[in-house]
DNA sequence: ACAGATTGTTAACAGATCTTAAACGGCTCG
DNA sequence: CGAGCCGTTTAAGATCTGTTAACAATCTGT
């Protein structure tokens, strides 16, 4: 199951906003986004889904951030949380970090800021390691690919091992997706030469890498003959 | 030993005000002041001490404080640190965040609050630590490792004794859980040097380790091949 | 449609890498 | 000085991986 991020805002329009770019920017995650504390500590309360971290609103009605921050401490959930707030105040920012608040953000903040952070705290945080780069990990649709680990995710069921070689390959791949990559090319990038065994070898890892990728709805490698392969990344 | 915070920043004055307010406010930590990025990464490079966390500011001369910070990421320490500066540029903001910085504080900074957030990180990335009668402690779903005593409890029933260059690797092992660690991070880390007898060396204690570990439900230590090693620690 | 070229798939092999037990040798401490 | 501990080295066996081989399937120009 992708990974989720809670993000507790009342404004519609900036909740809209934050978790559509969120969404754009971090694939790999699924954003949840509701408009009250109250609702969010429901979803909390019963850990039927699990967060990665939270992103809550201080000035909200009913059950304010603050408040429900010191809910998820109680609950002794080891969730993560920042705040997203216009309360820029030295007295509120110091009491938002003091019950443990990850980071205090003031709006306006920049979004990519916030990306960033997010990522960061995550790294520390999560198991799963996705740098900011985009190097360690790549998300397509029903695809992910974590680099680091040697291991392909798809459809959030699916974990695959791969070998390092079938690992270099793929990521060959996705850096030049949706392209007619000559087989040339690839062998002289990857194997550094270009003989007639080299080229049956990547004929073996094409294969094998289909196989894996064979439970993919949107991703595919397909050959042009006598030149060369194309790695499909079909969008929904 | 009392854990650790590294200091790194040039000018005398503010070094001895945050250094002397640090060892007030967070008694339990001992801080370290070097006043040049060379200086920080040569503690860093071999594990002499290990730090907790690096406090960096950014404009220095020889080797600045980003620089210094790459050095951290690829060396592969996973040691949290935050910059320390009078430079408030989007720009320099957002390329601290993306080296991988926990945070990024503008200078006039409020003393309070950045102790705070460094309790905060701290508090994360330490995983649950036991503090009774100053034997620290790291706990993990059915484990529990005293460094100090170089015990290992399981279960709350088997109580092994660690050799201390056990008790070294598993120490290392648990401030990186979940991330590949590279063979070569590993004996650079820990032994200095790596050569191919230090290799056969690190797998011994691999494999002691493991045996070890054996009762435990949640821990293992797992192999990338050709890579290193992931110390995988499941949740419930 | 046919032949040759190219590509696809599977299995087998050899070398690299990893695992583990056991032997070794330096060190400490009584 | 002898026993015990501990990090290192050795060595044998297990496992993993990239390559090769063999054969099947597909493509292309004629």
């Amino acid at each position: 199951m992708k990974p989720r991020i809670l993000l507790v805002e009342d404004e519609t329009d900036l909740g809209n906003v934050v978790r559509q770019y969120l969404e754009m920017e971090m694939p790999e995650f699924q954003v949840d986004w509701v408009n009250n504390g109250r609702a969010a500590y429901e979803r909390l309360k019963t850990r039927q889904t699990h967060y990665q971290i939270a992103l809550i609103d201080v000035s909200m009605p009913e059950m304010d951030g603050f408040e429900l921050a010191e809910k998820i401490v109680q609950l002794g959930l080891n969730l993560p949380f920042l705040f997203l707030t216009a309360r820029n105040e030295k007295s509120d920012r110091l009491y938002g970090l003091k019950i443990g608040a990850d980071d205090y953000i003031s709006k306006p903040f920049d979004i990519d800021e916030l990306v960033l952070r997010i990522r960061n705290i995550l790294k520390r945080n999560a198991g799963v390691v996705i740098a900011a780069d985009n190097r360690s990990a790549i998300a397509r649709e029903d695809v992910i690919f974590y680099k680091e680990t040697l291991k392909l995710v798809i459809k959030n069921t699916n974990e695959i091992d791969l070998t390092p070689r079938e690992a270099e390959l793929l990521d060959y791949l996705f850096r030049n997706e949706n392209r007619v990559l000559k087989r040339e090319e690839i062998l002289t990038q990857l194997w550094g030469q270009n003989d007639y065994f080299l080229g049956r070898s990547l004929d073996v890892f094409i294969s094998r890498l289909r196989k894996h990728l064979n439970d993919s709805d949107f991703i595919s490698i397909d050959n042009v003959y006598g030149v060369g392969f194309v790695f499909q990344v079909r969008r929904k």
